[in-house]
RNA sequence: GCGGAAGUGGCGGAAUUGGUAGACGCGCUGGACUAAGGAUCCAGUGGGAGUAACAUCCCGUGGGGGUUCGACUCCCCCCUUCCGCACCA
C-alpha cells in the first residue's frame, strides 16, 4: 500500500475555509466537513496526478518509434480572454479519451496541443487600452494552460506551438513562399468587404448577411488592391478527395456546396452592331441549360460587368450610371434578401442569339452576380424562376421551349421534350443538352464548361497583429519581390499605434524605418508589404509543425510526416466546417505537390463535437414598461428579456423574477454571454472535480450531439465515482475489496462483458455508452459484501482515461505501482462472456408471451419443448394449430398460429 | 426554397446485418440509518385495465399506410424541430 497516496487522500488541508463562507451554521459545518473528507474529494488528489505526470513525462510522444502510430488532434483554441468554456472541454475531453485509450492498446500517440493566437480581439484590446497584443496573449494563454491542466488533459507540451511566435510564423512564411513561387499568390485590386469600424476587409467567409462574422458590424464593398490566393486551382482536387476521407456526411456535403461545381456551357452572344452604334462587341454567357438556348428572350449583365460601359447607348446611359450607383452602394444583404422585385435597367443594347439569330435586349440587373460565372447570363424565363421574375416585373416575352408545365404560371424548370427549338425538338433535356453543345462547338460560339462557386481566396488584412508578408515591393518598377529564404522570419516591428489609418492601410504604414527597406535581389530602394495574413493562415498547418516542433530547417521533417500523417482524428467545433478545414486542405495540397509532405489530405477522419445549449429565463417587456412572463411569448409588441442565472427567484420549483411578480420562462439555447447561461468549467472543477465535468460531459450523450447542460447531472456522475471510491477506500462501505473474496463464475462474467462493452464503445467514440456499463458493473459490485482486487483493478483500468485523476488514485489504493496510465487495456475472454444457459424470449403470433431458459446449444426441438412447458405460453397455444416455428437460436422463438 | 441531420417515459438518452423497447443517469415516490439530511443504503417508477396480493391482459418509439411470423429499425406519404446554403444562371 503506498503511504503517501493514503496521507493525501485521508483528512486535513484547509477545505474548510471554502465551507466557512457558505455561511452555513457551525455544527452542521464541522460535521460535514469532517464526513466529506474521509469520503470522495477529488481536489485532494487531482493536482498531485497533474504534478506526478508532468514530472514522469507520462505523455511524451516519442516521434521516432517502432510501434504504430496515432495521431489525435484538437482544434486548437484562440486564446480569449473570457478563457476556456465547456464546448472546449467536450471536445478536448473525447480527444484526450482516446488518446489514452490508443495508448494503452499500444499505440505511440501524438496529442499536442497550441494557441492560434493572431487576431482580432487582442489587437482590438490593444486599440482601447494601449496594452501590446503580445502581453494579451501571453497572459490568456497563461489562464488557457492552467485550465487545460486542471482538466487533466494528456498534452505532450513539450510540443506546445503558438501561431504569433516568430520561430512558428517563420514557417508559415516560408511556406507562403512555396504558394508564390508556384504561382498561387498574387495581388488584384478586387472589389472586397470593407468594414469600417473593424478598419479591414474580411473574406467572404466572414461576412454573414452583410454583417462582420466577429462584432456584427457592417460591411461594405469597396475596391482594394489585395493578396489572393488561387485556391481555385484546387477546387476539383479539393472536391474530388472528399471521396478519400472519412468526414462526416454533413460536412463533406457542405465543403461541396462551397465549392459548387456545375457543369454546363459557355456561349457567346455577338452585340447588334446596329443597336450600338457600330460597336462590335461579345457577352459571353454560362449556363447550365444550353438545351433552352432557343427560349433566351433577353440578356442581363450585373452591374460591375466591364461591357456595361461599351454597350450602352447614350439614350440609356443616364439610367444606367444611376442604376449601377445605386447598385454598388448597396450590400450584398440589401441586394438579396430586401429585394421581392427584381429591378434592372435595358442598356438600350441587342444581342443576337447564335442558334436562330434573334435580337434579343440586354439589360442591367443586379440579380445577376458579377462574381459568378461570366457575370452575364442568357435569361430564359419560361424555365427559370428568377428569369420568369424578371420577366413578369419588365414585360419581357415568356417562351416555352420544353413541354410539360405551365409557363403562364410560373417557369417549367423540370425535364420535358423541347419544342419550338428547331433541331432540337422532341428530345428530353439530357439529350437536347449533349447535341446543343456539340452544335456549338462545332459552330465555334460555345463549348462544355464547368464553373464553380468558389473564388479565390481574399487573404490580406489591414491589421499588425498578424503574419507580414515576406515580400518587397521595389519603387523603381514596382516588383514584387519575395525575401530570401534565409531572410525568414520577418518579424512584426514594435508600434506606438494600434489604430488603423483608416485608409484601409494597416498600422504597420505608419513605421517608416521598417516599411522602407531594400529590394533584396537589387539593392534598389523598396518598400515592405504592410498588410498581414489573415487568421486562418497560421492554423492551416499547424497540425504538421505538432509532429518536429522545434525542425529549424524545415516546416516539419519528411520521414516524420510520413510516419505520423494523416491525422488520424481530428476533432472541433462545426463552425470549422467549412472555413478551417477547406483553406487547411488546400493549403496541405499545395504542399504534397511541392514534396514536402507525403499525404494528399491532412485528416482522416474529422468528428465534429456537438454544441453544449444553456438554460436562460426569459420574460417579457411590452414597450410601456409592462412586464409579462410566458403569456407574453409569440406577442409582436413585446421584448424578449433575459434574468441572469445566478439572479432567478426560485419559489421552489418555479423561476421568479427577482424584484416582479412574474414567472419567467425557462429558455434552451446556445451559451452566450449575454444571455448570462454560461457554465464556467473552473466552477464545476471546483464543485466537484475535474474527473466529474469530464464525465459528465462525455455521458450526456452522443459526442456529435447537441446537448443541454443540466446543473443537476453532474451529481450523477459524481456519485458514480464515489461510490467506486467507497468500495477500495472507504471501510464503512457496504462493500469492499478483500483478497480472499470470491471470484465467482457470475461476477466474473460480467466483468468481461463490461471489458468487452467498454472497449467496443470507447473505440467507437459512444463514451456515453461506455461510461453506462462501467456504471452497471459497480452497481453490481454494490450488490455483494466483498470483491477481490482483481474483479476492481479491471474497471480502474478502464475508468482511466475517462477519469484519470480518480483511476490513479485508486490504482495505488489498491496496491499497484504507479502509474495507470502506463499499464495496458484490459482483455477480456471470449469464453467467459457467456452463460451455460439462456434467457429465450417466447413469442406467439409476434407478442411476447414469456421468457425461458435454455441451453446454450439447444437446437429448435429442445427449445419448442422447453418453451411449451411455460404456462403462459401454453396457454396462448391452447386449441390453435402451430403451424409454423421460428427458431433464432439467441434471439427468438415465435409461434404461428392458426 | 434547396441540402443535411433528427423526432423514443416528467428530462438527458439506450436498444437498428429486423428478434424481450425504455439500459445508464437525472427527477420523483416509499422505506432504512439519523438530532438533522441536499450524505449514504434498499425498493419502486412508460400509460391504462385488473387483483386482497400475485398473476394476467390491452395500448405504446411524431402521424397515416405498407412489407414481415415479428418493425424504434425496412418502404411510401405527411407533420415538426435543429443545422447549413440561399437570386451561384
Amino acid at each position: 500500500m503506498d503511504e503517501s497516496v493514503l496521507a493525501v487522500g485521508s483528512h486535513g488541508g484547509d477545505d474548510c475555509s471554502r465551507l466557512d463562507q457558505e455561511a452555513r451554521g457551525v455544527r452542521y459545518q464541522e460535521t460535514i466537513t469532517g464526513e466529506f473528507m474521509s469520503k470522495f474529494d477529488p481536489a485532494k488528489f487531482e493536482p498531485k496526478w497533474q504534478s506526478y505526470w508532468d514530472e514522469h513525462g507520462t505523455f511524451r510522444t516519442e516521434s521516432e518509434t517502432d510501434r504504430p502510430t496515432y495521431y489525435v488532434l484538437d482544434m486548437f483554441p484562440y486564446p480569449s480572454g473570457a478563457g476556456l468554456h465547456v464546448g472546449h472541454v467536450e471536445g478536448y475531453t473525447a480527444t484526450d479519451i482516446v488518446a489514452r485509450f490508443k495508448k494503452a492498446r499500444g499505440f505511440e500517440v501524438l496529442h499536442p496541443m497550441g494557441w492560434d493566437a493572431f487576431g482580432l480581439p487582442a489587437e482590438q484590446y490593444a486599440l482601447k487600452t494601449g496594452t501590446h497584443p503580445r502581453e494579451t496573449t501571453e497572459k490568456n494563454v497563461g489562464v488557457f494552460k492552467e485550465q487545460l491542466k486542471s482538466l487533466g488533459f494528456a498534452y505532450d507540451w513539450e510540443r506546445e506551438i503558438n501561431t504569433t511566435d516568430p520561430d512558428y510564423y517563420r514557417w508559415t512564411q516560408w511556406i507562403f513562399l512555396k504558394l508564390w513561387e508556384r504561382d498561387l499568390a498574387y495581388i488584384a485590386e478586387v472589389p472586397v468587404n470593407w468594414c469600417p469600424a473593424l478598419g479591414t476587409v474580411l473574406a467572404n467567409e466572414e461576412v454573414i448577411d452583410g454583417r462582420s462574422e466577429r462584432g456584427g458590424h457592417r460591411v461594405v464593398r469597396k475596391p482594394m488592391r489585395q493578396w489572393m490566393l488561387k485556391i481555385t486551382e484546387y477546387a476539383d482536387r479539393l472536391l474530388d478527395d472528399l471521396e478519400i476521407i472519412d468526414w462526416p456526411e454533413h460536412l463533406k456535403e457542405m465543403q461541396r456546396n462551397w465549392i459548387g461545381r456545375s457543369r454546363g456551357a459557355e456561349v457567346d452572344f455577338a452585340v447588334d452592331p446596329e443597336s450600338t452604334g457600330g460597336l462590335e462587341a461579345n457577352i459571353r454567357v454560362f449556363t447550365t441549360r444550353p438545351d433552352t438556348l432557343f427560349g433566351a428572350t433577353y440578356m442581363v449583365l450585373a452591374p460591375e460587368h466591364p461591357l456595361v460601359d461599351e454597350i450602352t447607348t447614350d439614350g440609356q446611359w443616364e439610367k444606367v450610371k444611376a442604376y449601377r450607383e445605386e447598385a454598388a452602394r448597396k450590400s450584398d444583404l440589401e441586394r438579396t434578401d430586401l429585394q421581392d422585385e427584381k429591378t434592372g435597367v435595358f442598356t438600350g443594347a441587342y444581342a443576337v442569339n447564335p442558334t436562330n439569330g434573334e435580337k434579343i435586349p440586354v439589360w442591367v440587373a443586379d440579380y445577376v452576380l458579377y462574381g459568378y460565372g461570366t457575370g452575364a447570363i442568357m435569361a430564359v424565363p419560361g424555365h427559370d424562376q428568377r428569369d420568369w421574375d424578371f420577366a413578369k416585373a419588365h414585360g419581357i416575352e415568356i417562351r416555352e421551349v420544353i413541354s410539360g408545365g405551365d409557363i403562364a404560371e410560373e417557369a417549367h424548370e423540370g425535364d420535358g421534350k423541347l419544342v419550338n427549338s428547331d433541331f432540337l425538338n422532341g428530345l428530353p433535356v439530357d439529350e437536347a443538352k449533349g447535341k446543343i453543345i456539340a452544335w456549338l462547338e462545332d459552330e465555334g460560339v460555345g463549348k462544355e464548361a464547368i464553373s464553380y462557386k468558389l473564388r479565390d481566396w481574399l487573404f490580406s488584412r489591414q491589421r499588425y497583429w498578424g503574419e507580414p508578408f515576406p515580400v518587397v515591393h521595389r519603387k523603381e518598377d514596382a516588383a514584387v519581390v519575395p525575401l530570401p529564404e534565409e531572410q525568414l522570419p520577418l518579424t512584426l516591428p514594435e508600434v506606438e499605434e494600434y489604430e488603423p489609418s483608416g485608409t484601409g492601410e494597416s498600422p504597420l504604414a505608419t513605421i517608416e524605418e521598417w516599411v522602407e527597406t531594400t529590394c533584396p535581389q537589387t539593392g534598389e530602394p523598396a518598400r515592405r508589404e504592410t498588410n498581414t495574413m489573415p487568421q486562418w493562415a497560421g492554423s492551416c498547418w499547424y497540425y504538421l509543425r505538432f509532429i518536429d516542433p522545434d525542425n529549424d530547417e524545415a516546416p516539419v521533417d519528411f520521414d516524420l510526416e510520413k510516419n505520423w500523417m494523416p491525422v488520424d482524428l481530428y476533432v472541433g467545433g462545426a463552425e470549422h466546417a467549412v472555413l478551417h478545414l477547406l483553406y487547411a486542405r488546400f493549403w496541405h495540397k499545395v504542399l504534397y505537390d511541392a514534396g514536402v509532405v507525403s499525404t494528399k489530405e491532412p485528416f482522416k477522419r474529422v468528428v465534429n463535437q456537438g454544441m453544449i445549449l444553456g438554460t436562460s429565463y426569459a420574460y417579457y417587456e411590452t414597450e410601456n414598461g409592462e412586464l409579462l412572463g410566458n403569456e407574453g411569448e409569440g406577442r409582436s409588441d413585446v421584448t424578449q428579456k433575459t434574468v441572469h442565472v445566478d439572479n432567478v427567484h426560485w419559489e421552489g420549483e418555479t423561476p421568479m423574477h427577482p424584484d416582479e411578480d412574474v414567472e419567467l420562462e425557462p429558455v434552451v439555447e446556445k451559451m452566450s454571454k449575454s444571455r448570462g447561461n454560461v457554465v464556467n468549467p473552473d466552477d464545476v472543477v471546483e464543485e466537484y472535480g475535474a474527473d466529474s465535468l469530464r464525465l459528465y460531459e462525455m455521458f450526456m450523450g452522443p459526442l456529435e450531439q447537441t446537448k443541454p447542460w443540466d446543473p443537476r447531472g453532474v451529481n450523477g456522475v459524481h456519485r458514480f465515482l464515489s461510490r467506486l471510491w467507497r468500495v477500495v477506500c472507504d471501510e464503512e462501505a457496504p462493500v469492499g475489496v478483500d483478497e480472499s473474496a470470491d471470484f465467482d463464475e457470475e461476477l466474473e462474467r460480467e466483468l468481461h462483458r463490461t471489458i468487452a462493452q467498454v472497449t467496443e464503445n470507447t473505440e467507437e467514440l459512444r463514451f456515453n455508452t461506455a461510461i453506462a456499463a462501467m456504471m452497471e458493473y459497480v452497481n453490481a459490485l454494490y450488490k455483494r459484501d466483498s470483491v477481490p482486487p482483481q474483479a476492481v483493478e479491471p474497471v480502474v483500468q478502464m475508468l482511466a482515461p475517462y477519469a484519470p485523476h480518480t483511476a490513479e488514485e485508486l490504482w495505488a489504493e489498491l496496491g499497484n505501482e504507479p502509474s495507470v496510465s502506463e499499464e495496458p487495456w484490459p482483455t477480456f475472454d471470449e469464453d467467459k462472456l457467456e452463460e451455460d444457459t439462456y434467457e429465450l424470449a417466447v413469442q406467439v403470433m409476434g407478442k411476447l408471451r414469456g421468457t425461458v431458459d435454455v441451453a446454450q446449444d439447444a437446437d429448435e426441438e429442445a427449445a419448442v419443448a422447453v418453451a411449451r412447458a411455460n404456462e403462459d405460453v401454453e396457454r396462448h397455444l391452447e386449441g390453435r394449430e402451430i403451424r409454423r416455428v421460428i427458431f433464432v437460436p439467441g434471439r427468438i422463438l415465435n409461434f404461428v398460429v392458426g
